[in-house]
DNA sequence: ATAATGCATTATGAATGCAATTTGAGCTCA
DNA sequence: TGAGCTCAAATTGCATTCATAATGCATTAT
């Protein structure tokens, strides 16, 4: 899937000789219909109306019904032969089977990042784990799950497995959908946040198998998070 | 992998009563490609010319560039901006990321399976072990090879996770290019026999963390050999 | 002879057109 | 009333067409 993701790395800041960039279409379209998905703007089980879409990205149905094609093996919609297109559901149940798949990569990432993780990175993650602390403290939740996921995800970028991340991108795109945060008990965002503190320091630690233990773990426990907060009994 | 089978099953020994199986071109055209791709008949590299591929399928070139997206998005081609596609190469460091992934993924397929794996499904895999251990002890390595993926496959069925089989069969397709099966040490080769063993005992005794363990170093193993063949200093 | 330039050919990206399928409003008839 | 049918409108899948960019080749200049 998403070898897509080099979008922020290309437009460094190359002077007056870098290549022009150009994009196509249904690049550009895949990108904005699955942001359009991920953010929920499309809700799930929704009709994708490929006539009302072209309007309003002003294109013709060829590049968008390209990238649907793109998006549907992504599984974020399902093509139903002559049906055209729907926002796929995500259930309990797939969540249920999504989060031990991105706990393995987490944990895996884990192991790899405290191989290869500089100092420099080391430094960004524990000054987003700070940030993110305060933001607990503080109560922000937004800000909160924002630096939260800045961490798995410079976690990941120090593990240097392009093949992990896209992977992992690709499931964090369903996950988020569920929209589930909104609701996490107090005691919950407690645990959660001492699971940070054992993450970094295990990361610092460079020690590997317990990071990459506790990653799993924590994924586990957030999906039980999840789980409660979507039952609404948490 | 898998995907490259369903073209039997379609016309498997379906009743009357199932439903009509109506394809779409752009989807029938996906797997027809991809399969050509993992099997090697385009090889990496190649230009993929869409205008012989259209008359070869006698279709037009909107269902085939349509297809074209979803496999560049799975990684099998590169779509260059106006210049087309080419059969994306397999490179060693490519599959020196792909192979610890693997590993993660099979390592979880090895702990849910032990949990969930049913008798009947266990017979299965002892059975295609059994044949396996046949194949290796008379030396026939392409049916020893088959065997060996029916009981990954098999394994990866019996955890009972879509998503995670669906992420997996996408890397080894990748891997599955890279054709290096061809010359294995005999040392090699009895090794990888002993693990798979040491897979079958940890799955009949249900020993999840073991056979995690096993698998993950079993894929560590397999990437040396790997490395090895391709290499061609083993 | 070699390299650079301009032009014709070809391939690609996207829009449009058309046939087939689905949808659903209105109608029939029990 | 409502279950089933009919047919028009809308939607979809694919083919075709059109515009633009890339490629190959002959020509020219050095």
């Amino acid at each position: 899937m998403g070898d897509s993701f080099t979008s922020l790395e290309q437009s460094g800041g190359a002077g007056a000789a870098a290549p022009i960039q150009r994009r196509s279409l249904h690049d550009e379209l895949t990108d904005r219909l699955r942001h359009l998905i991920v953010e929920g703007d499309l809700a799930p089980g929704a009709k994708v109306p490929e006539k009302q879409l072209c309007e309003r990205f002003g294109v013709s149905r060829t590049p968008l019904r390209e990238a649907l094609k793109v998006l549907a093996s992504e599984g974020l919609v399902q093509l139903r032969p002559n049906r055209g297109a729907v926002v796929s559901q995500i259930t309990l149940a797939d969540l249920e089977e999504t989060f031990p798949v991105m706990g393995a990569l987490e944990a895996l990432s884990g192991e790899l990042a405290c191989a290869r993780i500089s100092d420099r990175e080391m430094a960004a993650v524990r000054e987003a784990h700070e940030a993110m602390v305060t933001h607990y403290e503080r109560g922000e939740l937004a800000p909160y799950f924002r630096r939260n996921q800045e961490i798995h995800e410079r976690i990941l970028q120090a593990a240097g497995n392009p093949t992990l991340t896209s992977l992992h991108r690709g499931l964090t795109g369903r996950v988020r959908r569920a929209r589930y945060m909104a609701n996490m008990s107090a005691e919950r965002w407690a645990r959660a946040v001492a699971e940070h503190e054992e993450i970094i320091a295990a990361l610092e630690a460079r020690d590997g198998p317990r990071l990459s233990r506790i990653l799993k773990d924590h994924l586990a426990n957030k999906f039980e998070t999840v789980q409660a907060a979507l039952l609404g009994s948490d």
